[in-house]
RNA sequence: GGGCGCAUAGCUCAGCUGGGAGAGCAUCUGCCUUACAAGCAGAGGGUCAUAGGUUCGAGCCCUAUUGUGCCCACCA
């Protein structure tokens, strides 16, 4: 066989492999009626940036769910695409073009978009070659984006489906506005920080009276469009002010008292203004009262024309001038320090403002209930589970979704007022004339938030509102794997948009991953400079090693962290400066890249000792007690991995994978092997040589959907039957290669082993000093099937065999294993004193097991209620405990 | 104000339906043994946050407490 290259370089391999599966066709997904489908779609990765460390967990797990159900035999297809995500990518173009001295306006809408396309032609295409680059197999022949044609045809039938069911209206409402990129929020779209403020107490004087009320606020800039005062009904102290008059200060309006159960008689001074305007609850109180709505501020938060002397001031000139005036005026109390929270807008981190403003909404009672239904019907699970609560959570409270943005990227709305007649028409095709006059009519200037397109993704990328077969055949997906940062804006829309317009969950199963950290554990992001490159580590280590380290030691739901190593390094307390702190390497990418440069290894070394060019187990008979062991893990490791896959387990499984690999496969059976293999006239060399073979290769295929390159590199390189790795077949436990009895006899060699090497050690023994082992047993036919590992793994000059004590020389330091006593004459080095403590020790030890184990046996509760076969073993436990304890006893009275 | 996590070796974290505490890194000792020094062999290191409870048996289940992080929420 030709082998692998001496040295594992993942650089010289990775790309090749990648172009070869696509070239083949791979991951192309067709619609088979003999095969079962698998489905997942790719949560769109937005078209403003690049790939970054979170992108690469959530691929990389949809890689190995993918890759696991293809080699199950599924047809799997991995939807790929890209989101156009409206907010975002706007605020990227608009700074781009703030260099040249433009704004948006300059260019207008069409020429505008013009630009965001660009930017998005060359984004959307730079993001996929950075997913192939991690070995996604995304069938990429079906590509998407949520902006085009079919997405849009999509979301207009939506659109105007949910308009004629009644569960979309236009309406002036309270909502979140955001300033600074000039647009509508909806409620999820507002992160809350706390803010320190203050607590303003401003006299409102009583009219006709030199009285007045104090009122509280946080916002003193509101007061310019309060339109009534309130209390509450119960409150004694205000009972006879309410229906009284007020004037407000600096306006001089005039606003009434009014009462109402809103009002909380211990916050505060029990008194608040009531500016319907902007505030949600003011709006609500407003509406119950019939109160006046005066909307003070413009769009971008400066004070409009009823702001008086205060117009074109920003809202927070405005207080500030309106306070001072306050003061001057004596209607100002006090000032109190106050922290609350502050709604500020998730893209660019201004605080919003609650504005009355005109918008379209989507109506969430009505598909909020099948949506809680589905999943407390268990038809979509969450994985882990508790995900479910905070779903459940939010469904039930859910608030009417905003969907109209001031933006011109994205979906236009499909509505169509009539200049003449003032008609509002909702159509999927566009209209030039009114159908009710005949009139003209111009568009809704407005687009759909970014999240409306992406709700529909799981349908609309297989073709929706067309019956396609694609539809037909991988509707509903399998699996949708995400971070739980979003929830609320996509997973939970995507369910209530599946079941109204699919009439079925959109995925059976929710898998939900957590946030990948720094070194610290901080949120990576690029203010603080800390954030991962991807490709820069896969440059380093290579693809594989980064999705072994993305998937090692993770709990499903769970934060990592991801710590690398600056040069110059970070100063304590200080954020890393791209400029100057440069990523040199990671303890932890490091880690998983040694994993694959052993298996390189591994497998250099089969296959420079493999003279057969087919793989086939021998018969049972030619099988030494090693194979049989090695045979025996395998399939263990068969079962456990694939059971742990089917349960989304991926860290526990690749890390069964590793241990195994590393541990039974590399330093135990390779090392037992090799006098096998090194001996061209042995018998049993042809068999050892097919173990390795088989166990090898089987061990590639339940590795490759974890590390997909090195696996398809050495398969390659093995014998094989195939094209690739990637569609060959997925390893079964076969029961026929269990041998149960002489794994554990294996074992107990290996503990012999084990023994005699740490003696060895202990005493400072060289390898080269080689020495006789005698082992006093009765189970000889057991141990004198390790003459020849004792001698290669821990330096026995021979080894003898005997049932009788007395063959024990008086110098000999003795180690008490499972069935066996062994002793090494290792004259000069004995010392009897450390003899003594030596076996002391061991002594203690086995008293300790001995009283463990009998302590449990004599449980009379144990006896009657723990598994029988939990019994056996403590009893078998039992035995060999008392049995080595007799040894050492008997080896204590020596000295 | 509600909800959800997390607390296990010096560090970062696993620990699947309760049945003798694990990994990687770090530390110590010895080895270039013809696949691998990106390695091999060995060693040390843990009252599984605290206090109760359930159980024959608890890192795991229940209750409370402490610390810590996150999400949601209209107290002006």
């Amino acid at each position: 066989m030709e082998n692998i290259d001496k040295n594992y370089d993942p650089s010289s391999f990775e790309d090749r492999i990648y172009k070869t599966w696509t070239e083949k066709g791979y991951f192309h997904a067709k619609v088979d009626k003999n095969k079962k489908p698998f489905t997942i779609v790719i949560p769109p990765p937005n078209v403003t940036g690049q790939l970054h460390m979170g992108h690469a967990f959530d691929e990389t797990l949809q890689d190995i769910l993918i890759r696991y159900k293809r080699m199950q035999g599924y047809s799997t297809l991995w939807m790929p695409g890209t989101d156009h995500a409206g907010i975002a990518t706007q605020i990227k173009v608009e700074a781009e073009l703030r260099k040249e001295g433009l704004s948006r306006y300059d260019l207008g809408r069409e020429k505008f978009l013009e630009r965001v396309w660009d930017w998005k032609n060359e984004y959307g295409s730079r993001i996929i070659n950075q997913l192939k680059k991690l070995g996604s197999s995304c069938d990429w022949e079906r590509e998407r984006f949520t902006m085009d044609e079919g997405c849009s045809k999509a979301v207009r039938e939506v659109f105007v489906n949910l308009y004629n069911k009644g569960l979309i209206y236009q309406g002036p409402r309270i909502i979140n506005w955001c300033p600074h990129c000039v647009t509508a929020l909806s409620n999820e779209e507002v992160e809350h920080t706390e803010q320190q403020g203050n607590f303003w107490h401003i006299k409102y004087p009583i009219k006709g009276s030199d009285d007045f009320v104090v009122i509280a606020t946080t916002r003193p800039e509101t007061l310019l469009g309060d339109t009534a005062v309130a209390v509450n009904p119960e409150d004694e102290r205000y009972k006879n002010l309410v229906g009284k008059t007020l004037i407000l200060p600096l306006v001089g309006r005039e606003i009434p008292v009014i009462a109402d159960e809103y009002v909380d008689k211990d916050f505060g001074t029990g008194c608040v203004k009531i500016t319907p305007a902007h505030d949600p609850n003011d709006f609500e109180v407003g509406k119950r009262h019939g109160l006046e709505i005066i909307k003070v501020l413009n769009d971008d938060a400066t004070i409009n024309e009823f702001g008086g002397k205060y117009e074109g001031m920003d809202r927070y000139e405005a207080r500030k001038a309106m306070v001072a005036d306050l003061e001057a005026e004596g209607l100002l109390v006090k000032v109190e320090p106050h922290s609350h929270n502050v709604g500020t807008c998730y893209r660019c981190g201004s605080t919003v403002e609650p504005i009355v403003s005109k918008q379209w909404f989507v109506k969430m009672q009505p598909l909020a209930k099948p949506a809680l239904d589905a999943v407390n019907a268990g038809r979509t699970r969450f994985v882990p589970e508790r995900f479910t609560k905070i779903y459940n959570n939010w469904m039930e409270g859910v608030f009417d979704w905003c969907i109209s943005r001031q933006l011109w990227w994205g979906h236009r709305i499909p509505a169509f007022y009539c200049d003449a007649c003032g008609e509002t028409t909702v159509s999927k095709e566009d209209i030039t004339v009114c159908p009710k006059c005949g009139g003209k009519v111009h568009q809704e200037e407005d687009v759909l938030d970014t999240w409306f397109s992406s709700a529909l993704w799981p349908f609309s990328t297989l073709g929706w509102p067309d019956n396609t077969e694609e539809l037909k055949y991988f509707y509903p997906t399998d699996v949708l794997v995400t971070g739980y940062d979003i929830i609320f804006f996509w997973v939970s829309r995507m369910i209530f948009s599946g079941l109204e317009h699919m009439g079925e969950v959109p995925f059976k199963h929710v898998f939900i991953h957590g946030l990948v950290r720094d070194g610290k554990g901080e949120k990576m992001s690029k203010s603080k400079g800390n954030g991962v490159d991807p490709l820069q580590i896969i440059d380093m280590y290579g693809a594989d090693a980064l999705r072994l380290t993305l998937v090692t030691g993770v709990a499903p739901g769970n934060d990592m962290r991801f710590p690398v190593t600056y040069d110059p390094p970070v100063p304590e307390g200080q954020n890393p400066n791209p400029e100057v702190n440069k990523i040199v390497g990671s303890k932890t990418v490091e880690a998983s890249r040694n994993f694959a440069n052993k298996i390189w290894n591994a497998s250099r070394f089969t296959l420079m000792n493999l003279d057969i060019d087919e793989c086939r187990l021998p018969e049972k008979d030619e099988l030494l007690i090693e194979d049989k062991w090695l045979l025996t893990k395998f399939n263990a490791l068969i079962s456990e991995v694939t059971e742990n896959l089917d349960k989304f387990e991926l860290g526990i499984a690749v890390s069964k994978l590793y241990d195994f690999l590393w541990d039974n496969f590399c330093d135990w059976y390779i090392e037992l092997v090799k006098p096998r293999l090194f001996d061209k006239e042995n018998p049993s060399r042809l068999a050892a040589e097919n173990v390795l073979c088989y166990v090898l290769s089987n061990a590639m295929k339940l590795l490759h959907p974890f590390m997909p390159f090195i696996t398809e590199e050495i398969w390659q390189h093995l014998p094989h039957e195939g094209e690739s790795i990637m569609i060959s077949d997925w390893p079964k436990a076969d029961e026929s290669l269990n041998f149960d009895e002489e794994a554990r006899d294996m074992e107990k060699i290996m503990a012999a082993i084990k023994a005699v090497r740490n003696i060895r050690t202990e005493k400072n023994v060289p390898n080269s000093k080689k020495a006789k082992l005698i082992f006093v047993t009765k189970q000889g036919d057991v141990f004198s099937q390790g003459k020849m590992f004792f001698e290669k793994l821990c330096s026995a000059l021979e080894t003898v065999i005997t049932e009788n004590k007395a063959d024990i020389p008086e110098t000999a330091v003795t180690a008490v294993v499972d069935g066996a006593e062994i002793a090494i004459p290792l004259d000069e080095l004995v010392n009897k004193d450390e003899e003594i403590a030596r076996l002391k020790k061991e002594l203690a030890r086995l008293e300790g097991e001995v009283k463990r184990a009998s302590g449990k046996l004599n449980n009379q509760g144990f006896l009657q209620k723990a598994p029988a076969k939990l019994i056996e073993e403590e009893k078998s436990k039992l035995l060999s405990y008392e049995e080595m304890l007799k040894k050492v006893k008997e080896s204590l009275l020596k000295f």
